[in-house]
DNA sequence: GCCAAAATGGGTCCCGAGACCTATTCCCGG
DNA sequence: CCGGGAATAGGTCTCGGGACCCATTTTGGC
């Protein structure tokens, strides 16, 4: 039988949770009111899963999901939250956690969550997975930013990004030094850089440059 | 009654899917070969759920699940995918796929993964999610490079990515710019750059520097 | 086919930057 | 307490880079 542990600082919560959890045939262990409890009530008890919430005292869902990860090693962690928290999905994940549902859910997804999260799968609600994505998502990459530079100037602004001097570009691209300057020139100008080390910097941000 | 659509060109594969689908008490309305033919039958049929596989001919998996989501907008889409192919989770996420599981996992996976889709939530297998954080994590961010520089040489290299001149720096902070020169010297010596623009860049590669 | 923009090249001027060497002060750790 | 690294500063020399002129050819779009 699948063990549970709930931990959230609302008594009313835990005790809506508790009776879903148990019509579906989990045993719930234990409760904890803060992220302190919670963790070393699963360090004791070694549940299956740990339901919390992400913002409790003392202890934050987070930093409790990483000691939970240490002190109960077995155990996969179900993270509940408020709206407007998605900034922490990425931070529960990393700490560990299984599954990372809203608030604003149903009891019956909070019980397939657990469930997902015993057979040792990943859940999340479909909302938190797109913003998942745009959190991560650089936020060059969606917007190509049309680059103002010719095809040529880029490929000259590229080699000077890769550590070539005036006179190697020109060697490289079988042009004179000269040319080489002129299109400098006309970069600076469209990326409003004073030197080269600015335009370089300015099409890493504008992503028309890449680090090598 | 939960319809499906299975698309792989694996013709075995999509036989046991089917089997275990059929079993679980899904509708399997049709199978595709192809990205092409499943985009085109999920049009047509409408089905509450895709299983894909992501390396398919004519049109991959990624590309086959945007056209579905525009002919079938309801139709969640499953992503099976071989190992080695983790770098795609981020694109199949972005393309709307409710659930991405390598072909290792076992047919109740499968299964359960349907079923979550159905219900509109998202699932990863718990390895994927983890390979999801890394790829976006910044390779920086975590390897906090302990920085060969000095604080002072630090600080001189951020000014001069913030686009100050030697002698700008040495107004800003107060000192001779010969002594800007003399640490901007150890810093190229440190960072292997023989210039600014290659220090600038060394810089933001190693977390030490920026960008504004 | 024509016009505009892109790509090429030349010249000059000058300052900023980087190489190399030396020196002093201060502070920290062994 | 002493050595070494960090931070400070000076000098000198050279060259590359950037500013501002210019002209020619090629290419692409209308």
């Amino acid at each position: 039988m699948t063990t549970v542990v709930l931990a959230d600082d609302h008594q009313l919560l835990r005790q809506a949770v508790r009776r879903a959890l148990e019509d579906a045939g989990f045993a719930v262990l234990g409760e904890a009111g803060d992220g302190e409890e919670a963790s070393n009530l699963a360090g004791r008890l070694q549940p299956d899963v740990v339901v919390m919430d992400v913002t409790m005292p003392v202890l934050d869902g987070i930093r409790a999901t990483r000691r939970i990860r240490e002190l109960a090693p077995g155990a996969r962690v179900v993270m509940l939250t408020m709206h407007g928290e998605e900034s922490l999905l990425a931070d529960a994940i990393d700490a560990g956690a299984s599954a990372f549902l809203t608030k604003d859910c149903s009891l019956q997804e909070v019980v397939k969550a657990v469930r997902s999260a015993a057979d040792g799968d990943v859940m999340l609600s479909p909302d938190l997975a797109a913003s998942l994505l745009d959190q991560f998502r650089d936020p060059a990459a969606d917007t190509p930013a049309p680059s103002p530079l010719t095809k040529r100037e880029e490929e000259i602004l590229q080699l000077v990004a890769d550590g070539r001097s005036t006179t190697e570009v020109a060697r490289e691209l079988f042009i004179s030094a000269k040319t080489v300057k002129n299109h400098l020139a006309s970069i600076y100008v469209k990326l409003d850089a004073r030197d080269r080390t600015q335009a370089v910097l300015s099409g890493v941000r504008m992503g028309i440059v890449h680090l090598r």
